[in-house]
Parts: structure tokens; C-alpha cells; sequence
DNA sequence: TTGTACGCGTTATCAT
DNA sequence: ATGATAACGCGTACAA
């Protein structure tokens, strides 16, 4: 561990800019013109030079509270607590998209109110002065938004499945997955399609709507589609396709909800003596590697490949500068793309 | 989406303590007294509902930097980046985990500054006066703790794979992890065991500590283990696989670095035409529940099955009430345990 | 460049 | 027993 050569005077208190106007021989609004590079102030470089080599000395670091107090507005990037499936995306993106933010100066915290929305929620976001709010659309009413905006909020960003009528929309498509693993299944000539989603549906708008997508691409096409609850379980996969090996009205092409779901699928239905793909194609989403360890591989829809956590925090940062409020302004972050493999 | 009955009065900027006050007709101070329950002083249960009655309907909320800025301490929990290992064990709780800290008060902030460390990073932490600082113990020095403490903060926890010297530590115990499969290895007679580790090593210290365990473990059983580094790439574990197939000095017991390692081998073991666990036992780590839908199924050491986001919360919440700063408290966030199944 | 008012909630001190 | 007054924390920005 290297020696760590900090503050020379590592005592008490940590400095304020009066510690460092003392030190420099200068005014406490010195500091802060010089500290913050002021447009329409002119100071001598001497006197810029004194101030930064006082605060540095003192490892001088301005107080967050104090700057927000004054200026009604803070570096935060307020995200409350995301549902799961939303959850999954970006937290995948977390590590990295907190890094990002940081290079432009905006710090990411996460509020966990999981069931408040409207203005009583709103009320409680507001206590930071969050320079942005990301939430999920749903839970912004037009009161809420407004509660935002006259907090200081810069720009109020909704994460849902459309854009919304009140404030600029990170949209996560999640029908448009569904659609393409069914249009994918079509085109290999299935007809007979069941989409397998997790048994406990309505605690996840997510199952319903990949599960939507599917069902209107193949209305479109004129092919059948049955919705299937399937508990992730070992046991509950085998009678399914202990039924469908059976006989029963089986389906020739399956979407499942997501990877995991097609692997214990896909498990069962060999297990039972049925062929993938020869007597069902199986499509799984979100591209695991670990489906490429299966035989056959497993085909899969990749979600938001191109969506990065620096383009994201890059997008954030100009919505915050620019106070985006438009509501009509939306940005993708599922580009959804097919990925066949053997499976199908 | 329900209406939206929230602030009576939408108007301008949100309403401050003073604005309660004189809607309910007394002074700032007495607000304060009344919402804070403050001890010691006596109020009247007529003026205190009037306040409480005012501050409802102004929609009052404290200003957080406000409230800081006086106090010298936020609710906030800063948790600097996590780098890549620990982010994964602690990024699966992370939801529940800002849920259950609300419950107690207490703000989740993350916070994008992997590469810094030492008093400089400290003095970037303190800038938000956090009531608690959650860290990777090897960023911290001595000097830093003290900038911390100074700061305000009630307790500053470390994360890392063993206690640190400086504050009480939450402990992954990744060489434990290693240890646990190879007892197992060595207890079905397997004599001659393999660790498979990621190829690019040094890049996590993770990966260093399994590989530790096995060998300690293997060693102090007297037999013998063999590092493999291995790029998580189809054709490097084929590569390896046929190695081992034509018969060169092959292991008869692995352990992979976690389980999406040890699917990736057992795959190009298997398609290599060796049988496992026949010839060669495969065990994983992190039981992914995928790992059960393998044929045969992959025998896997869990970690931390009861650490639960709830408990974290509690503990973390009652540090920073007592502030911990004691570095003997030692969090063990590893419980290790093995799964045995088919592979092995 | 500097003096100073200001933002808002907390708490010690003082007054009924 | 009840509650008001006022100082304070720290950085910012306007008037001087």
C-alpha cells in the first residue's frame, strides 16, 4: 500500500473556502470566482495561482450542501428504484454508466420508494434538488413533473415501454423482442407458435409485452399463437413437454420469455425424446453467452446492443444542460436484433 | 393512470419551513420541532397537528442540502464504484438493498471514480458529508479514514477479501470458495486436479483468490494442482479439451473459476469425447440455476446464500447509528457452500 | 477584488 | 409549560 502524501495538515474539520481565502491571503469570494473559473470576473493570474496552490495545500473540496443550498440545484442524477425487468437493463449498464456520469460531474443516486409515485413521490425527490430524475414513466403524473421542474430539476427523463405524453422517453421496447423471434419463427415455416412466459405475470409488465409483440407478429401472418405460464422449475418444464411429447396439441415453434427460460425449456423437451429443432424450434432472448454451450446452440433475441453506458451518459449530461422538457423527444434503448442459431 | 391529487396549491417553488410556519401560525423553530420530533422541548398537541396539517398540505418536504448543510451529516451512503467481482455479488442486491436502506433513512449513492484512491479520493467522497462510506478496503489509506471521519462520517466500511486494519470490513472470502471445491474434488478420490481460470488475470484479484484456495487445500491433502488459463472462447476450451482427450497429463478433477467457466468446459469436454464425470469431474461456482438443466448436472459452490439485502441494510443502518469504527468488526458476506451434483 | 446578503433548516438561548 | 428569536453552516453572486 503506497504511503498516501494527502493534506499536509490532516486535522480536524475538513477546509472550507474561508480556510482557503485565509491562507491565500484573498476574500472567500475570490476563491470561489477563481474555484469556478467566473465568466465576467477578471482576476490576475498571481492571485489564481495563490488560490489554487491555498486550496490544494489544504485539500480543499467545496461542500456539496452548501453549492446546492445556494444554487437550488445539484449534480445528482436521481434514479428511484426501478422495477425488475428494467432493472435487468440497466443494471447490466450500472457499473459503467456511474463512471460515465461522473466525467460529466454528475454523481448517480438511488432512492428506493418502489411504491410511491405521483406528486407524493415527487415531493420526496425533490428534497436533493436532483439536477435530473430517470424513472419509470408510469410513476410521473403532470402534477409530479411539475413539482419537478419548480424544484430546479433540469430535465425529468421517463424509462417505459411508449413514449410518454409528459416528459422526454428512454423507451425499452420490449414487444418489438417478441416480434422478431415471431417473425423469425415464420420464416422458418413454423405456424404453430406458443410463446412460454414466467408463471407469475402482472408482477412483470415485461413477460406481457414481449408476449404482445409475439402475438401481433403472428396475427399478422395469420398463424396461431398460445400463451403458455410456465414456473421456472425443473418439474413444471417436464410435464409440459411430457404433454407435448405426449402428443397433445403441440406447438412447432416456441418463443420463451428469455434465455433462461428457453434452456430449461429446451432441457425438458429433450429430456422428453423431442427433437430441437426437428419437431419445435426453440427461440430464447437476450443472448447469454451460455447459449451457445447448448446442442444446438440456442437462437436468441439481442436486445440494446449498441446501447452503451457512455452514450447514455453522454445523452443524460446534454438533457441536463440543455433542460430537455420535451416530451416528444424519445430515445431507443432496444434495438432488437435476431441471432439464429441451431436451435431453430 | 389515477388522478393526481397531490399539492393543493402547484404554485412556484416548493414550500419551504417558513411557509409552514406562517400557514400554521407559528414560528420556523417550532416547525422544525414538531416534524423532527425533537426531544426536550414540549409542544402542545394543538399546535402540533396544526403544523403537521400545514406541512401536508403546503406539500412541505426539507430541503436535504439544508438539513446537511446545518447538521454536517447526510442520509447518504456513498458507495464508490465497485470494481468488476465484488459488483457482481453486490449489483444482485443492489435493488432490494436501496429499498431496504430507504426503510432506514438512508440514500444509496454510487459514485464513478474507479481509478482514484487514498486522501485524494476521500476528499471527493466528503463533499456530500455521507453518513456512511461503503469501499473496497484497498482504496482506502489511513489518512483517508481520518479525512472521512472528520467529514462527518459515521462509519466507513470496507469490502475485501480479508479484514483491513482501518475499519471494520465487510469479507469476500473468495479463497474460501476454492477451498470448498477442492474438498470436495479430493474427497471423490480425485487426486489430480486442475483450477481453470480466466485468461486475462490480474485484471480481477478475484479469480487469484479461488485459484488460492484450491491450492492450499489441494496442498495440504498432498495432492497436486495445475493452473489453466483459459479465454472464454469455444475454441480455446476446445483446444484444451482435445489436449486432455489425446491423453496428455490430464487432470481428473477441475475446478473453474464460476460456472459459466465450467459450462464452457464441460461443453468441449464433452464434445472432445471424454465423459464427465467419468473421466474427468467439473465443479463451478456461483450455482447459476442453469447450471441444473446441464446433462450431467453441474455440481457448483454457493456463495452467500443468506446474505440478504435486508440483513446488509440492517447492519449497515446500525453502524452508522453506533458509528462502527472499530476494525475488528468483521461482516462476512461469503457463506460458502457445496452443491454437489453430477459432474463430479 | 471585496463586502455582504441570501438560501433553508437546526438548535441554543431567551421570553412569556 | 410553550414557543419565539437569532446565530450558524458554507458557497455564490450582486453591488460596491
Amino acid at each position: 500500500m503506497a504511503p498516501d502524501t494527502g493534506d499536509p495538515a490532516p486535522s480536524g474539520r475538513p477546509a472550507t473556502s474561508v480556510d482557503v481565502a485565509r491562507l491565500a491571503g484573498v476574500s472567500q469570494a475570490t476563491v470561489s470566482y477563481v474555484l469556478n473559473d467566473a465568466p465576467g470576473v477578471t482576476i490576475s493570474e498571481a492571485t489564481r495561482a495563490r488560490v489554487r496552490a491555498a486550496a490544494e495545500e489544504l485539500g480543499y473540496a467545496p461542500d456539496a450542501s452548501a453549492r446546492t443550498l445556494r444554487t437550488g440545484r445539484s449534480d445528482i442524477v436521481l434514479m428511484p428504484l426501478l422495477a425488475a425487468p428494467i432493472g435487468t437493463l440497466v443494471l447490466s449498464l450500472l457499473n459503467e454508466l456511474v463512471e460515465r456520469l461522473r466525467e460529466h460531474g454528475l454523481t448517480l443516486a438511488l432512492y428506493g420508494d418502489a411504491r410511491s409515485r405521483g406528486v407524493v413521490a415527487a415531493r420526496d425527490w425533490t428534497r436533493w434538488r436532483p439536477a435530473a430524475v430517470v424513472v419509470e414513466a408510469h410513476r410521473l403524473t403532470a402534477a409530479s413533473v411539475r413539482r419537478l421542474h419548480d424544484a430546479g430539476c433540469a430535465t425529468v427523463v421517463g424509462l417505459g415501454a411508449e413514449p410518454s405524453p409528459l416528459v422526454p422517453t428512454m423507451v425499452i421496447d420490449d414487444g418489438e423482442i417478441g416480434a422478431a423471434a415471431a417473425r423469425h419463427l415464420l420464416g422458418r415455416g413454423r405456424r404453430n407458435l406458443a410463446a412460454v412466459v414466467p408463471a407469475e405475470r402482472g408482477l412483470d409488465a415485461f413477460g406481457e409485452r414481449r408476449l404482445g409483440g409475439v402475438t401481433a407478429a403472428a396475427q399478422a401472418a395469420g398463424a396461431a399463437v398460445r400463451c403458455v405460464d410456465l414456473p421456472f422449475d425443473e418439474d413444471a418444464a417436464a410435464r409440459l413437454a411430457a404433454g407435448w411429447a405426449a402428443g397433445g396439441a403441440r406447438p412447432d415453434g416456441v418463443f420463451a420469455y428469455n434465455d433462461e427460460y428457453a434452456m430449461l425449456l429446451m432441457r425438458a423437451l429433450q429430456d422428453a425424446g423431442l427433437d430441437v429443432p426437428g419437431d419445435i424450434s426453440v427461440v430464447g432472448a437476450d443472448d447469454l453467452p451460455l447459449g451457445r454451450f447448448l446442442r444446438p446452440r440456442l437462437s436468441t433475441v439481442r436486445v440494446a446492443g449498441d446501447v452503451t453506458a457512455a452514450g447514455l451518459a453522454e445523452r443524460l449530461a446534454r438533457m441536463v444542460a440543455e433542460r430537455e422538457r420535451d416530451p416528444a423527444v424519445t430515445v431507443s434503448l432496444t434495438r432488437v436484433e435476431m441471432v439464429p442459431r441451431e436451435s431453430s
